[in-house]
DNA sequence: GTTTTAAATGCAACCAAGTTGCATTTGTTA
DNA sequence: TAACAAATGCAACTTGGTTGCATTTAAAAC
């Protein structure tokens, strides 16, 4: 297995994945490698739809990993507008924007929301994008 | 149909619910008329689950004034963590915040987002609430 | 290197919030 | 009061996500 994903990822970055899995006592799979590949390699939060085309999983699969990815405190959810829930390898905490016109998910790294007293998740600002203002859609 | 709405509610109230109806060429029927007198004694957005057990209502009703009402701009929807829909009386615009822990829905006043090009309209927090925080869970 | 065993995967059946089609009922207008 | 368009209720459907279980796979023991 370790074999297939030299040859596809590149070492380096393979060793990265699996030390990563190892410290936090998760399997090392292929199932997850090429998942932890797919979203280091995203520039914004994916959901199953758009990765079920790249990569032969179930989906039952990838909303379990999805979820052992969670808990280990590597990845972090969100539900778009209409149910759909996407994914992204956790780094800096950030809002994300969703699109209502066009669907189209995007990180706002810009603001900062302090609520004394709660502990504060995620944050989803939902409405029209600068794209879709400005083309009138 | 006016009369049962008088004996419960008052007469004031179900008039101005009447004429916000008729201003919106919106049809005045039991059904709306009820759904907006819940909506505005409310003090926190509710979902469907939450109104089934206070009016005998069918969903598919329920889901397609809320449609309509949105469509008059008079009521914001947005969806709690976990596929269920809130929904509100528009008045001032402000944030919602969903906790993960205990599921409640509280609004947010006190946050001003701004974001130059976008078109913003609602706003969801999660995370865990003041009293969750608080007792621990 | 082989065996063992606990966990991960894939499949299919399931779940539930929300939607749709259609026959019946209700509100409005003539 | 009659006629018509729109609203309602019911039941069937849609769909993103979950669950149960048999099979496969990774990692530890031998």
């Amino acid at each position: 297995m370790r074999l297939s994903c030299i040859s596809n990822f590149g070492y380096t970055f393979v060793m990265n994945i699996e030390s990563l899995l190892k410290k936090k006592n998760i399997k090392v799979t292929t199932a997850r490698v090429a998942l932890l590949k797919l979203l280091e390699a995203a520039s914004k939060p994916v959901c199953y739809e758009e990765i079920k085309g790249r990569i032969a999983m179930d989906k039952a699969t990838f909303y379990r990993n999805m979820i052992t990815f969670e808990e280990a405190g590597i990845l972090n959810a969100f539900e778009s507008h209409s149910k759909m829930r996407y994914f992204e390898l956790g780094h800096t905490p950030h809002a994300h924007f969703v699109c209502t016109a066009c669907n189209g998910v995007e990180c706002i790294e810009s603001i900062d929301v302090q609520l004394p007293g709660y502990e504060i998740g995620t944050i989803v600002i939902h409405g029209r994008c600068r794209s879709c203002v400005e083309a009138g859609v």
